[in-house]
DNA sequence: CATAAAAAGAACTAAACTAGAACAAAATCA
DNA sequence: TGATTTTGTTCTAGTTTAGTTCTTTTTATG
């Protein structure tokens, strides 16, 4: 079989070639390889010409053919490849989905893991997002407690009711419900010891959507 | 393969030959191909010979024959692999932490992206997860509402002031916090409507310990 | 620590590209 | 058919790019 530098090397000649039309030169390799010189090269095309591999006419220029490509990849690439399925699938963070708590039933018998919670992909499908820590309980009867993060999906408009991350004055964000009242901009709170504040719809910029909450118990 | 000059003379002769059925001169090939002699065609004409790309027959006037072109990827698997390039880095979703929300100063000021929030991989690292829809006002105090999402750890056992997942004989599964008094639970709601379980220990199992809160707006 | 394999580096050689001119053979047409 | 045009071939010559080979150094391995 295949050395990892043979695969690596054979895997980009094919590449090019198909995507190009033509071959790569040594110095083109060398660098795709990660190798510092072109002797290497030509060490790896002549074990991959003695396997069948690629054909070459010698002494030209750019005359490398693909004949084959290799049913199994060599081992290293395979634990490499692992390992980047697995950083993946933290990342993905796909966890079982029990479905609702409140059902008579015991978590164990209906673990049938048919349903999974993607939560990062689905989170932050489209457009662009960045996240904020809540300080202050200013929306505590929405279910926003101080120490939350939110996840904002950035906008520069939002429907009224809609919970939205206010800069008031170019100088204070805050998070509030928005209601637009005719020239007016009322940034609501979700907690009675707060007020609404009424405000001139030009001092008030709008710069994203609430999307998410998120809170770790740790 | 082939040099950039000899792809491009090659895709020409073919092209000119599909649609004229004759193939073209040798002038007309150092035009196409930007050369100001002759005598450079001839020379590119016998490297693709060599190659087997085309036949001649000598000393005969446009008589080319293309044998066979490279293949190429069809530009559907190309876009393919492309796409798959970035779901990955969408799995990843690092986005941009700005830091507290309270405090005075316009987000796209303090944009400076060197604290970034990978959601899943922190909130799921070690142990074994689930998730659950919350349903019910009956934790609204805790800021755990009718439709988020819980993730809960597998866990056998935990402390006093956690919050658990429940099981009740066997039978009912609820979330609460946990209050171990002697050789009884008690299961304490956050909301004053609901009243606190107190349970004989040995008809409690608890299945789990809540870690986080996910809730979506969309 | 010794050995072999892999990689780097430099020197060398050959091919590819460019251009111009002269020439020879084929194609065209009166 | 013979003259003319078109087309392909060959040679020289210089520049750039690319492939080969050999020696030295580094790295991995028993």
């Amino acid at each position: 079989m295949l050395t990892e530098k043979q695969y690596k090397l054979l895997l980009f000649i094919n590449k090019t070639t198909k995507e190009t039309g033509c071959s790569p030169s040594f110095e083109e390799m060398k660098n795709a390889v990660g190798l510092k010189s072109k002797s290497g090269i030509h060490t790896l095309i002549n074990a991959l010409e003695e396997r069948e591999f690629i054909r070459k006419l010698p002494h030209k220029a750019r005359a490398l053919e693909v004949i084959r490509m290799p049913k199994f990849k060599p081992r290293a690439i395979l634990e490499e490849e692992k390992k980047r399925e697995n950083a993946l699938q933290h990342a993905a963070a796909e966890i079982p989905f029990y479905g609702k708590i409140a059902a008579g039933t015991p978590i164990e018998a209906l673990a049938d893991e048919t349903e999974t919670l993607s939560i990062p992909y689905n989170m932050v499908a489209r457009g662009q997002f960045y996240a904020l820590r809540i300080e202050g309980d200013s929306m505590k009867d929405a279910g926003i407690l101080d120490g939350d993060t939110a996840v904002i999906k950035k906008a520069d408009t939002a429907n009224n009711g809609e919970i939205v991350v206010a800069l008031i004055d170019n100088n204070e964000a805050t998070l509030k419900i928005l209601q637009k009242k005719g020239a007016e901009v009322w940034l609501v709170p979700c907690n009675k010891d707060y007020e609404t504040r009424k405000l001139d719809a030009k001092r008030v910029k709008v710069q994203g959507v609430l999307s998410s909450i998120i809170r770790n118990y740790h």
